[in-house]
DNA sequence: GGAAATCTACTCGGATACCGCGTGTCCGAGTTATGGTGG
DNA sequence: CCACCATAACTCGGACACGCGGTATCCGAGTAGATTTCC
């Protein structure tokens, strides 16, 4: 099991379709993104809420509703997204190993032996510090550019249409 | 559940034991570490074993057998005790989504899609490697000095005492 | 007194049980645009 | 023609089943030093 959930990669995966490279209108259902990207919609729709409550994105109920980014793509990092998702978890919990040494009483450990951070938590911590800095340096924009450096120049209007052919009229 | 094991912070902080700061003869059993430390002994049995496996540590098998590090504390980095126990899992596990769009045909998805790494994976990788940067700076030899600054003078050889006094010929 | 046999303590490796968490699914409630109906 | 009502589509939130992997325990086998026994 890795760190770094399959909730961000399909989370991120379709806010990438709501940036305005591939989505003028800005707003998308849940459904439609979840069919695009291929991952189920039900499950997206938990991560979305995730996001709306950490205010990355904005929700808009009703028929025709869905979500949008609340703010510029180039405002949101991976890490935001990451954070909202999996919910700040650290890389490593400290158990405190270093008061159950048998030497001490086992009811009351000296006070020394708990001062201040466990020296092999604060190694961890400073690399989950490190590893949130790269998280950090990525936006959203960045992650659409790279997206259609690959892709061919069509591929963006074609997912436009994709969506603009969905929605409740699609049976008429 | 966090990415850095229990299993890695038992073995570090028994780690931490065989080195000539705390244990001058640098062997010790796998029981005595572990009950010094509070820790299932036969939990860290498995860890030593892998630890011994990666070079880490020698065994010495039999009676006053026992375990002792195979190179200079200052020579283990705690990404070598992380790799040895945890074995090198990544951050992050891509799904390939990029290749599920529903654009595409699903038996047959266009070349360009799957074209080198994903660019979240990149992110996803560059981060990871920031961590193990951070993780392979720091040394045996610097926890246990960082260990001692906190410690009485006296605890080290209350350490060493205690290590002696246990063995075979503690019931005699 | 010395050699052989026994005993003890340790490592090594596999098998297994337990449990928490990520993943995925289902369902009911609330909200709003759309389309139809009646005055 | 306009106000009202029913319907459809969507979000929201909780509940729950499933499976995987980390944690922990147990057991048998092999090895080597220590102790005892026997010649």
């Amino acid at each position: 099991m890795s760190h770094i959930s399959a909730g961000v990669e399909y989370g991120i995966h379709c806010l990438l379709y709501l940036t305005p490279t591939f989505n003028q209108r800005r707003e998308a259902s849940v459904r439609d993104l979840a069919e695009l990207q291929g991952v189920p919609h039900e499950f997206l729709a938990k991560l979305f809420t995730k996001l709306a409550k950490a205010g990355l994105l904005v929700a808009s109920e009703g028929a025709r509703g869905g979500f949008a980014l609340a703010r510029p793509a180039a405002d949101i990092t991976v890490l935001d997204i990451v954070d909202a998702i999996d919910g700040q978890k650290s890389l490593f919990d400290c158990r405190e190993i270093r008061s159950r040494c048998a030497i001490f009483d086992p009811e009351n450990p000296p006070a020394w032996s708990s001062r201040g951070v466990c020296s092999i938590h604060s190694v961890m911590l400073s690399a989950q510090q490190r590893m949130r800095e790269e998280l950090a340096l990525w936006t959203l924009a960045d992650l659409a550019a790279r997206t259609t450096e690959k892709a061919p120049a069509s591929y963006p209007a074609t997912v436009i249409r994709w969506l603009d052919g969905r929605g409740p009229a699609r049976g008429a």
